[in-house]
DNA sequence: TGTAATGTTTACCAATCGGTCAAATTATCA
DNA sequence: TGATAATTTGACCGATTGGTAAACATTACA
C-alpha cells in the first residue's frame, strides 16, 4: 500500500527527497511556462522524467503541486524586503533593495513568473498569505520608509506605492522578458540589459528620492 | 450552409456586428480571468449569453477568438505612446504619457491583464507585432527622448528603460491589482489609489528625470 | 409572399484531462 | 536471506474539452 507525503509521521527516505525536488523544479519549469490550467501533469511528469502515477505517487493532486511551490516561491520572494534595514542609510538601502530585486528577476525568472501567474489568476490560492504575512512585512517596512521621509533623509513620498514601483520595475524583467528582448532587438538583449536596467533604476530612484524641496 | 466570418466577401450583417461583439466582450472577460488555456469555450458562450455551436459560427475556433482580441487591445494599448509629441515639453510629455498609462490601468484592466498573459506565455501569438510594429514605435519615441537628455532638456537616461519603466508601473495597478489592494488593506484600497499612484509616479519620474549633473 | 441566404440549436464526437487501481518491482533491515 | 514496506508501472476511468453535422428557424429581399 504506502501512503504517499500527506499521511507520514515518521522522516521521509532519501528517495523522497529526491524525487519531490525533481517534481518540484519540474512542477516550476512547466508552471511557469503555461500557468496552473496550462499546465498538464502528463508534462509535468515527462519533465522530471518520471510516470505519471509515479509523479502521483508524491503528489496526490496537480494542485498540491502547485500549492508547495507558491509558498515556497512567496517565502523566496520577500527574502530581498526582509533585508531591509531600518538601521541603514536610507539612500543605500532603497539602492541595495533594487539591485536585489533586480537579480531575482535575471537570476529566478521562473519563480517570478509563477507568482504573476498566480496574481494575474486573483491569487485564488494565497489571498490569505497576501493579507496576512506579505502586508504585515511591507506595513513595517513602510513605517520605516515613512519614519526617513519624515525625518527629511528622503523626498516625501507615498512608501506603499514606492515598494510597489520597485515591485513592478524589477520583476518587470522576468515577467515580461519577452516584449523586453522584443523591443531591444538582438543586438541590445544580451545579458548586459541588467546592468543598463539596474543603472537606470539607481538613477530614477535615488535622483526621484534624493532629498528635495517637494511641498507635503 | 453558410460561411461565417472568414469566407465572407460582401459586407457584414447588421445580426454579424452585433454578435462579434458581443463574443468579444465575453471573450475578453473571460480570457482576462483565466488566461487562454484557462478560458473555456462554453464560459465564453454562457457570458455572451450564446449557445457554444452559434459562438462558434461567428468565430471557427478559440484561437480565432483570442487572435481578434489580442491584436485589437495591443492597437489600443499603445495609442498613449503614440500621442507622444516630440514637439512638446519634455516633462509635461512625459507627466502626462504616464498619466494615460495610469488612467488605462483603471479603466481597461481586462485588457492590461490579456495582454499579460500573452506576454507572460512567451507571447507564442503576437512575437511578429513586439517585434515589428511595437519596436518600431518605440524606438520612434526613445530617439526622441534621447534627443531631449542630448539636449539638457532631462537627465541624461536610458530611453528604452525609462519607457519600460513607465510601462511597468502603471500596468501593476491592473495586473497586480489583488496583490495591490491585499498590501494596501480595505480602508486604503478604494479608487483613491489611483490618485495616490498618479502622485507618487508624477513626483518619482519627474524629479528622477530633472536635470541633474548625471555623469555621462 | 416566396425563397434563398443567414442564423440557431440539438445531439454528438474524438481527444485530452486529472486521477485511480492493482499488480509488479525494488529497497530496507531484522 | 527473507519478509515487509516503499516505489513504480500499465491499463484504465469518468469528466471536460474544442469542435462538428445536420436539422431547424429566421431574416433579407426580389
Amino acid at each position: 500500500m504506502a501512503l504517499p507525503r500527506a499521511a507520514r509521521t515518521q522522516r521521509r527516505t532519501r528517495i523522497q527527497e529526491e524525487k519531490e525536488e525533481r517534481i518540484l523544479e519540474a512542477a516550476l519549469e512547466v508552471f511557469s511556462l503555461h500557468g496552473f490550467r496550462g499546465a498538464t501533469v502528463d508534462q509535468i511528469a515527462e519533465v522530471a522524467g518520471m510516470s505519471k502515477p509515479n509523479l502521483l505517487y508524491y503528489f496526490r493532486t496537480k494542485e498540491a503541486m502547485h500549492r508547495a511551490l507558491i509558498t515556497r516561491v512567496l517565502d523566496t520572494w520577500l527574502d530581498p524586503l526582509r533585508e531591509f534595514d531600518a538601521g541603514g542609510n536610507p539612500v543605500s538601502e532603497i539602492r541595495s533593495y533594487i539591485r536585489r530585486k533586480l537579480e531575482m528577476a535575471r537570476d529566478f525568472p521562473r519563480e517570478s513568473r509563477l507568482f504573476a501567474n498566480e496574481i494575474l489568476q486573483g491569487a485564488p490560492n494565497i489571498e490569505d498569505e497576501l493579507k496576512g504575512p506579505l502586508k504585515a512585512l511591507v506595513d513595517e517596512k513602510a513605517e520605516v520608509i515613512r519614519a526617513w521621509a519624515k525625518a527629511g533623509k528622503i523626498a516625501k513620498c507615498d512608501p506603499y506605492h514606492l515598494i510597489f514601483s520597485i515591485w513592478s520595475t524589477t520583476q518587470h524583467y522576468a515577467d515580461f522578458d519577452v516584449q523586453v528582448r522584443a523591443v531591444l532587438g538582438q543586438d541590445q538583449a544580451g545579458d548586459g540589459r541588467f546592468e543598463d536596467a539596474a543603472r537606470f533604476l539607481e538613477q530614477l530612484f535615488v535622483t526621484g528620492l534624493g532629498i528635495s524641496e517637494q511641498p507635503a
